[in-house]
DNA sequence: CCAGAATGCGAGTGTTTGCTCACATTGACA
DNA sequence: TGTCAATGTGAGCAAACACTCGCATTCTGG
């Protein structure tokens, strides 16, 4: 249906100046998104960015696509990162502050390079991209619903799936849309202590 | 800082015909789109599609991002539309249902050419076309927040203006979540009455 | 019925840009 | 130190595609 284009590294890199230059390249078309939008993302901009021929940067990624699939890969795996390494010892946490941390560790992977991550979901086509995202969303949707599932019986809810997907959604995007439309609120403690009383009064936890 | 052009309309259309050109026009950038994807998104495409020659077509849209502007445009308005129209009937309604009947309309909303929907939000960078949105979200924001500020006895919220906008992003995030990754659960009833247990219980509302 | 405006046409042009390839340089390993 | 693989170079090619322009057709108002 929609133009499907391979995205995977023609060659991998073998040498340390290799790996560099790879490292380099990405930078570079962050930087070069950033600075000039989607629309002036060309190969020639990110190699000469780089301070590399296109040649090179033709060696280890196959097209733009690479290029750019590879960044995206690399910035929702780092904001998950953020959110899921913590995740454990917030487990451990009385609900009402695990709730709380939570959603201030979503607030903070959103601080991820934040202009790259404005691109990205602003700009980017998000073709043949898709599937990372669900997977690392799914992935967040199951632990979610682990934590639920463990603490049931502190819990009103009938069926932690759906109320996993439920808050993941809404968590999610209170902070995204906060993120783009509105970055002052995220500083807004108000919005914090509401967000946390969607969550807590959804659950059925007593506010503290 | 990114690129930007112009997108408003070259020349006003006079008669029928060419105002039947123009939605031709506009049509046919839709089944392309769907069709096709972004990539495959050409004017000389959209003017074969249309029946129309490329001429035609820059007679009205100075240039393929005014053609996917005016699309974006109209889509996001019929969906706003949908619901606003709506809204003012349910303001009347008690608040248990008053609540299911706006979530109802938003899950409506997105039932209107979903496969567009789906390509506008995963493939059409939204260059230049953000003010749009905004605005007709900051529409919906206002009137929530209305409806929750004529409603504020009977309610538990601080700020209806804070409380607005993390409703409004909640429902439409689990709306727009399930239309794209999960379908099937835009019919199961569950998924409907735990989004009302979560703005219910939220606002403080006995529930049903 | 006619003149001028509005609309429609589509082959062709100019530019942009993704990508290649023949060659140069550097590193690994014996 | 010599050899081959790994890596780096960048001028230039080829294709795609947005957009123009000179002309044909249709409509409108008098």
């Amino acid at each position: 249906m929609y133009r499907q284009v391979k995205t995977t590294p023609r060659k991998r890199p073998r040498q340390d100046r290799s790996r560099a230059t790879v490292d380099t390249v990405l930078a570079a078309t962050a930087r070069v998104l950033v600075k000039r939008g989607f629309d002036g993302l060309t190969t020639n901009a990110v190699a000469e960015a780089a301070g590399v021929s296109v040649g090179s940067l033709y060696q280890y990624f196959p097209n733009k696509e690479a290029l750019v699939a590879a960044l995206i890969e690399k910035h929702v795996e780092d904001m998950n990162a953020a959110i899921l390494s913590e995740l454990v010892r917030v487990a451990k946490l009385p609900i009402g502050e695990a709730v709380r941390a939570v959603i201030e560790l979503t607030i903070k992977a959103h601080a991820i390079e934040p202009e790259l991550h404005r691109v990205l979901t602003e700009q980017v086509p998000r073709v043949g991209r898709l599937a990372k995202l669900r997977e690392l969303d799914a992935i967040c949707h199951r632990m979610v619903a682990g934590l639920l599932t463990a603490r049931r019986d502190e819990l009103a809810i009938t069926d932690p799936d759906i109320a996993a997907f439920i808050l993941v959604a809404s968590i999610e995007a209170i902070t995204h849309h906060a993120a783009l439309f509105a970055p002052e609120r995220l500083r807004d403690p108000r919005l914090i202590d509401e967000a946390c009383a969607l969550v807590t009064r959804y659950l059925g936890v007593a506010e503290n």
